[in-house]
DNA sequence: TTCGTAGGTGTACGGCATACGCCTACGATC
DNA sequence: GATCGTAGGCGTATGCCGTACACCTACGAA
């Protein structure tokens, strides 16, 4: 057949990354990727259909590079899936603007699939069956989803904890003091102390 | 002064609500909320600073409606913080294309806030204190806006678990038998399910 | 060498948020 | 009651956006 097509879809996918790591969400359009690959906007509707379609290739690349294998079996279940999140958080968080994307496009990637399966196989070895392993795994995804967003589109760092220290006490004394304490929570801590809760919840 | 203001803040903010209720997040512009009030676009500027205020009143009318009164303290902590989840999860319900408005502007919203010290107000009964409440707090937070856009944002119903379901089974085992149980548990038995879970890992 | 196909391009359209300048309705003042 | 300054409301224009459509052309097969 005549002319090859001279960009491959990860092609595509790693410019509208490259656009999204510079210039943020907002920055992604299909003008600036089309100038980031060096081709007039509407050539790139020779790959996708539509924008959605742009965005889904570029969630597939991130969440691709997630290594998806079992860790070692000889660890605690529970260890095992935090390592699992921990593969994702590592993930999203080099390229936190993509949150969004995943949200809006996480039903359809074959990545989270695959990730999926792998946590379920591990719930499954864990000794939960049937519906409380449909609640488990739905629980670590929804955790998951909220607490990444929570994390990278909440306000610059301690702003947000700032601005409630600053609150009338008498209107909102716990949170005034919650506030206080939260400066010396990192991001890190929260999150695995978040997800520890839920794993031994769901180990009942 | 001269010539009063036709409109409320109120009353701006619930025509861009019934613009959402009826048309989705989508359908929502400067325009359509203007053909709503009956004014031109430009004299919705007269009101708000730009688009985000709209959509910062929106969620503030709607959240503005949760009820944040304490739940009687007669019952256990549990039950009280599920009772404020519920009052939430109940509003959203009525309104679910506002849930990326919710995630956009959350730590702006006193509304937010006034929950959180009723929940951080129970935490501490509890007997939860500094970095524990901390983290059960943002824990809780972060379940309820993941939850929450799995419930809505996701695909139509059983669509999704209807996809997995028809998977390779060789490839994807564990998913293919969960999907299976899926079908079985409803929205609600899911998301309190999982609350459980997270309440239950918070309690030690 | 020819030819059909599919890749790439340019233009144009409708919709978006919003900056700017204008007109005017109105409450306060005399 | 007449006047006047102010702020509410409007029309127009600008520069983005996604994308439909018609066109040109590079190229592999014949």
């Amino acid at each position: 057949m005549p002319r090859p097509r001279s960009l491959t879809p990860a092609q595509l996918a790693a410019a509208a990354l490259a656009v999204i790591d510079r210039d943020g969400l907002a920055g992604l359009s299909m003008r600036a990727v089309a100038q980031q690959v060096g081709m007039s906007t509407m050539a790139l509707y020779r790959y996708v259909d539509d924008r959605g379609e742009l965005e889904q290739l570029v969630i597939e690349l991130v969440l691709g590079a997630v290594d998806t294998t079992p860790p070692a079996a000889d660890r605690p279940w529970q260890e095992r899936i935090e390592t699992m999140v921990d593969r994702v958080r590592d993930i999203v968080g080099a390229h936190p603007w993509i949150v969004p994307l995943i949200v809006a496009h996480r039903h359809r990637s074959v990545s989270v699939l695959r990730w999926s399966e792998t946590v379920a196989g591990i719930l499954a070895e864990a000794g939960l069956d049937g519906r409380k392993r449909v609640i488990a795994l739905r629980g670590l995804l929804a955790y998951i989803i909220g607490a990444i967003q929570l994390e990278h589109l909440g306000p610059l760092a301690g702003q947000g904890t700032g601005v409630i220290a600053d609150l009338p006490p008498a209107e909102f004394p716990h949170m005034a003091e919650t506030a206080r304490h939260a400066r010396a929570v990192d991001a890190d801590e929260e999150f695995h102390g978040g997800l520890a809760n839920l794993l031994r919840g769901m180990g009942v």
